[in-house]
RNA sequence: CGCGGGGUGGAGCAGUCGGUAGCUCGUCGGGCUCAUAACCCGAAGGUCAUAGGUUCAAGUCCUAUCCCCGCAACCA
């Protein structure tokens, strides 16, 4: 066979930071990175899948230091636990970049000598807010409501230090013509608007050096100086591809295809990495697409929610091919999707066990009860209609599949090969093999479909192959293929064309028989939980569909309305009300009805956001006690916590706050 | 008026160029017995957040309003 070169195709997932482990929004993106790759080789491309990790600056030194290391021990460790989860879930990334690798400094240091000798670099002095306690700049909108360092709550003092900057702004006009001219680099679209915003108010130059800190890749004019994270971590990209050592590697693989990231950083890599790719006079990536994240219960992943879901269990209790299913499957690439445990059994119970392992075990059961295990030779002349609106479906199904995943269509592409599965449960249905068993005249016809259900199966193993990785060889190998061709060496190209169907050898022996995927039984009290859960969720949205009926009828009815809202005394007993005295009130910046006061409740001081500007003044405030809901979930209103609230009567043109003449912390009931 | 995303049967979501509102799960009824209490068929259930507008026709386009969730230059 004459090998036709490849075509060529490059792509990345960002490198991730290693100041704690990786959850499961990594191995989200990863996950989907990795199907991408492992369709493109199935597909016939020559595939360069790269991921890594982005081990240097402040954060992480700090963090080694707490830890009584340095810092390369800390990522050591750390990075070692990315490799072995990449390696539960089977990710098959060609290189695995390493910031801190010698051939990586190399590489940032070369990029950053030839655009300084461009001249696209230059000295400067950068400003900042700077907290001294805990060596750290902050701009100004990571301040905490009074103006202090987020992390110790201590005043910041203005201090300038000597940086070298990145002539960004030289490049403004070719970015925005590009992101214009080019209308598929940035996706989704509606990143891509946000992009072209962006740019359009205007881009300042980059500072790209640091001097607080020396966790980094030293400035090679200057080394007192490290290089900031993002320009080292960026150009991550060219170095495994040989950009110093490989120009033939590098002219193959560069520019990118696609660099998948996720959409917090999507303005680094459609606006920062094109400057310096510009300033490199080196091509721009074809491709950027910024996917959605992972919520989980409907709230946002965060350390200090204590929700932060940790794929390594996940993988260890269900499986890293259940896991890689519910992701791909579950969740809009674009956009933000769920994740919860619920959803991910009923996934597994519903797709896995009763659709797809369900399908493959009644279809080995029938062919060892009636033939025994034998797939007895195909006779086209006895082929019916049920037959081909089969052999039809499987063909467009693949057809689909083929154009959808070069779309990156995964989850639609899921979808559509989850139909045919179905398709296939119902041809059984159609057909009853069990009825065709007892004729003898009919041995042919059930020849036939147990034939064509094998085929089914055939396609279907090479079609999840993308995403199941583990899954598919073992369907391969239960229908005794394994002999006849090795799965590793299956292409696209083997179900695709005029006779792609009859593909499977006549009297072949299929393999042993075992459950793919077992059913996950929901205890009962999981699913009188699960009930509840619906039940409340369904109240909060009741109660918010009357509050917008209500607020979008004004008040018209809702003073009849409240009437019949009684609560009970338990209700009425959670409220704690308190009276507390102003004693500092002012006005919140750029709002009309917002005013900060602080408050004593007697033993404490607390900062309540209250809407009633437009009837007070700052200064009228001050002093008066006041009646306050003490134990209010603190909410944010215009970036300022408020923990609590001030009751007040009237509404519209006339209010007034509750005012009583009582020593602070008195009790109200 | 800082920026963005979202609001669609009980739950989670899809809905492309405006053209009979779909999918999965759940619920109810039926069928089947090869199979992992599985599979197949059918039914009920929707004012598409609200109000206006454009149009022969609006979930989709326009305007305004309400609500939820993020981001704001070292969180995928």
């Amino acid at each position: 066979m004459t090998e036709k070169a490849k075509t060529p195709y490059y792509i990345t997932t960002p490198i991730y930071y290693p100041s704690a482990k990786l959850h499961i929004g990594h191995a989200y993106c990863t996950t989907i990175a990795d199907s991408l790759a492992r369709f493109k080789r199935l597909a016939g491309y020559d595939v360069f899948f790269l991921t890594g990790s982005d081990e240097h600056g402040l954060k992480i030194q700090q963090k080694a230091e707490a830890a009584g290391i340095t810092p390369i021990e800390y990522v050591d460790k750390i990075v070692a636990e990315f490799q072995r989860l990449w390696k539960l879930l089977d990710i098959s990334n060609d290189d695995f970049i390493r910031t801190t690798q010698e051939r990586h400094q190399r590489v940032v240091q070369e990029v950053f000598n030839r655009i300084y000798a461009k001249g696209d670099i230059y000295k400067g002095e950068y400003k900042g807010l700077y907290c001294t306690p805990c060596e750290s700049y902050w701009t100004e909108h990571q301040l905490d409501e009074n103006g202090c360092c987020p992390d110790c709550h201590r005043p910041v003092q203005e201090v300038s230090e000597e940086a070298y900057f990145f002539k960004m702004s030289k490049y403004q006009d070719r970015i925005l013509d590009y992101i214009k001219t080019h209308p598929d680099f940035i996706q989704p679209v509606s990143r891509r608007n946000e992009m072209i915003n962006f740019i359009e108010q205007g881009l300042d130059d980059l500072c790209i050096s640091r001097t607080s800190f020396n966790w980094g890749i030293p400035v090679p004019i200057d080394p007192k100086h490290v290089i900031y994270v993002w320009f080292d971590a960026l150009t991550n990209y060219l170095t495994p591809i040989g950009f110093l050592d490989n120009p033939e590697m590098f002219k193959k693989y560069w520019p990118a295809d696609l660099h998948l990231v996720g959409k917090e950083i999507v303005r680094f890599h459609t606006i920062i990495w094109p400057c310096i790719l510009m300033a490199l006079d080196l091509p721009l990536p074809k491709k950027v697409y910024g996917h959605g994240w992972l919520i989980v219960n409907g709230d946002k992943m965060s350390k200090s929610k204590g929700n932060v879901v940790d794929p390594i269990k996940l993988i260890d209790e269900f499986g890293a091919d259940t896991i890689r299913y519910f992701l791909l499957r579950e969740i809009n690439l674009g956009q933000d999707g769920n994740f919860s445990r619920d959803a991910l059994i009923q996934r597994i119970n519903s797709d896995l066990a009763n659709d797809l392992g369900n399908l493959l075990h009644r279809t080995l059961n029938m062919i060892g009860k009636f033939q025994d295990g034998v797939v007895l030779p195909y006779d086209k002349s006895v082929e019916t209609d049920i037959d081909r609106s089969l052999i039809a479906d499987a063909a467009e199904t693949v057809k689909f599949f083929h154009e959808n995943m070069e779309n990156m269509e995964i989850s639609l592409t899921i979808k559509k090969v989850w139909a045919f599965i179905s398709r296939s449960n119902k041809y059984i249905d159609e057909t009853a093999p069990w009825a065709l068993a007892k004729d003898e005249t009919k041995k042919q016809q059930l020849a036939n479909v147990l034939y064509n259900l094998m085929e089914s199966l055939r396609h279907i193993s090479i079609m999840i192959s993308p995403f199941m990785p583990q899954t598919a060889p073992r369907i391969w190998q239960q229908l005794g293929l394994e002999g006849q061709q090795p799965f590793t060496s299956v292409q696209l190209t083997d179900i695709e064309g005029e006779n792609s169907w009859y593909g499977i050898p006549a009297n072949l022996h299929i393999g042993q028989p075992e459950q793919l995927f077992p059913r996950i039984e929901v205890e009962k009290e999981d699913k009188a939980a699960q009930k509840a859960a619906q039940a409340a969720n369904k109240k909060a949205k009741q109660e918010k569909k009357a509050r917008n009926a209500a607020q979008a009828g004004k008040q018209k009815a809702a003073d009849q309305e409240s009437e019949s809202n009684v609560i009970s005394f338990e209700d009425f007993n959670k409220i704690q009300l308190r009276v507390v005295k102003v004693i500092a009130a002012e006005i919140v910046p750029n709002t009309d009805k917002l005013l900060k006061l602080t408050v004593d409740l007697g033993d404490e001081q607390r900062q309540v956001v209250s809407g009633i500007a437009q009837h007070y003044k700052p200064e009228e405030l001050v002093g008066k006690s006041v009646v306050m809901v003490i134990n209010l979930k603190p909410a944010k209103l215009r970036g300022i916590v408020s923990q609590g609230m001030i009751l007040a009567a009237g509404s519209g043109k006339d209010l007034k706050v509750l005012s009583v003449d009582m020593p602070s912390g008195t009790e109200v009931h």
